[in-house]
DNA sequence: TGTTCTGTAATAAAAATAATTACAGAATGA
DNA sequence: TCATTCTGTAATTATTTTTATTACAGAACA
């Protein structure tokens, strides 16, 4: 679902986008209301991705190394669902029925179609666009 | 995710699209790889939108209740994901803060483009299009 | 009237997510 | 220098969601 790190990554950013110096995990884990270790990891994937910067130590933080208007949602999702957001039942359908043996192509097909609507939509839609309705 | 409950329903219907008289869930079942009363709980989702009839008793089963061709995936997709695949986080974020007050609005909005661009794509296709690809 | 289906509730098991604990290392500055 | 306050990350635990199982009443049929 959209919601869980996708949301996080996207409150995460969105803060970033309105905040001057490095900002702590723990302050982003204040607005957010979840752990700030879970904020950390995530921040460590954006960073990853070149989105941010982390400086270490006291007084550090994380800020944008990029524009709000230059991160994109439909990247973001690249990033966080690698895997596909739709991803395979690992349970074996029946190979021995016309239908188990198609189905597991059927859904891939299926995945790859739904996906791209959603990316094509959210290649649309950028940090500074959400700025802007903060 | 697309899969579980959907990925179940497709397969229930694209099952019973090719057979010709009712069709046990146990056979069903057999077929997708999961347990019988899971696919006797998804039809009867099914039936109450009206897709599949079923046959209670001795050689009972389920049949379809429309033509393949009328059922569109978008119309399956509202059904299974009556909430909204892309739920709410139940954790409310910190309200002091202008992000955190803002972001659940922004989500939902979020939520609903997200959902139509993949309605959209879904309403073009229909059982009968995974039918002819078995 | 026994057999074989369904429907559904209740429970248990498994998997996925999120939270927590713990601690080493980095930067700061008194 | 060294206490303080950050981060990074591993390991563990807790919670939630999903899936599986068990159980049994009722329907239809031969």
């Amino acid at each position: 679902m959209i919601n869980g790190r996708f949301a996080t990554a996207i409150h995460i950013l969105t803060l970033l986008a309105r905040e001057e110096g490095d900002v702590a995990s723990s302050y982003i884990a204040g607005s957010i209301n979840i752990n700030p270790v879970l904020v950390r990891k995530e921040i460590s994937v954006l960073r990853d991705a070149g989105f941010v910067a982390t400086q270490e130590g006291k007084n550090g933080g994380s800020r944008l190394a990029v524009r709000p208007s230059k991160i994109r949602l439909s990247d973001l999702y690249k990033i966080i669902y690698r895997e596909g957001l739709f991803t395979h039942s690992k349970n074996m359908p029946n190979q021995h029925c016309a239908v188990g043996r198609r189905i597991g192509t059927i859904m891939d097909n299926l995945n790859v179609e739904a996906e791209q609507a959603l990316l094509k939509r959210l290649h649309a839609i950028s940090i500074q666009d959400l700025l802007d309705k903060v």
